[in-house]
DNA sequence: CCGATATCTGTACAGGTATGCAGATATCTA
DNA sequence: TAGATATCTGCATACCTGTACAGATATCGG
């Protein structure tokens, strides 16, 4: 058998291994787990009117989103756990607002993406 | 507080009201499936490696990714499909890229979001 | 045309998860 | 303290989706 260990065709192995190596697994499912938390119609909706209001209770939440407050309350949950929007309770109400730069700027940067073109990259 | 039509409590129609004409939820949907793609540890993988190798083949990219290739197709064949990536036939082999300049700029954020440099912006 | 290689597709299964009702908890007002 | 308001949590269910095996398709070398 040819040069190679002893079964594969690579391609190109060399560049494999280094690529592998930028950006490893876990990182990467780190990363995946913030975009999942974005990828829900429900938990965007919520983001992107926070991202206008800056601040709104649960209750005008709910009623923006149109959904019951107990699902508002459980989205709002999974952001916070993430770190992506935090929470101030002002009496009985609880304001939550966005609380990460960097999910901010992403939701800036997807908002560009969909009022430039939507189908076809340059 | 001025009194509401009929029923509820609102805490401020208003300001409801004038976010939810902002981005209405056919908008949010869409940001939201561009944002499920990404959020998946398989194809996040794919896409970072594309990002920092340019250029992959299937074949290579299964290596990278460390999955079969028929699930690196499948991946491929959504990205694709989604407009994120472009694929390029050269012979028997095909050479998949990005294919977006707002989702290499998401890519990119992402990054630095993960390497934690947090604290610029507001 | 034939065999080999590279990629794609059909399909079935497993695991995850979004959703909302009902009830629990916290806070305010009187 | 009692009652009302605002939010949270437990749970059940239905839906979605990632995965990979096996086979189909496309392309190349000769």
């Amino acid at each position: 058998m040819p040069v190679d260990e002893c079964e594969v065709k690579k391609v190109d192995a060399g560049r494999v291994a280094a690529i592998r190596g930028l950006i490893d697994a876990a990182d990467a499912t780190r990363l995946a787990e913030l975009f999942k938390l974005l990828g829900d119609p429900t938990r965007a909706r919520i983001l992107y009117a926070l991202l206008e209001a800056g601040e709104m209770c649960v209750c005008d939440i709910g009623e923006t989103v149109e959904i019951p407050e107990s699902t508002a309350s459980h989205a709002l949950r999974l952001l916070r756990t993430a770190g992506i929007v935090r929470n101030r309770r002002d009496g009985r109400m609880v304001h939550y607002s966005l609380d990460d730069a960097h999910v901010r700027m992403l939701l800036d940067l997807s908002l560009q993406h969909l009022r430039h073109d939507q189908g076809s990259g340059q």
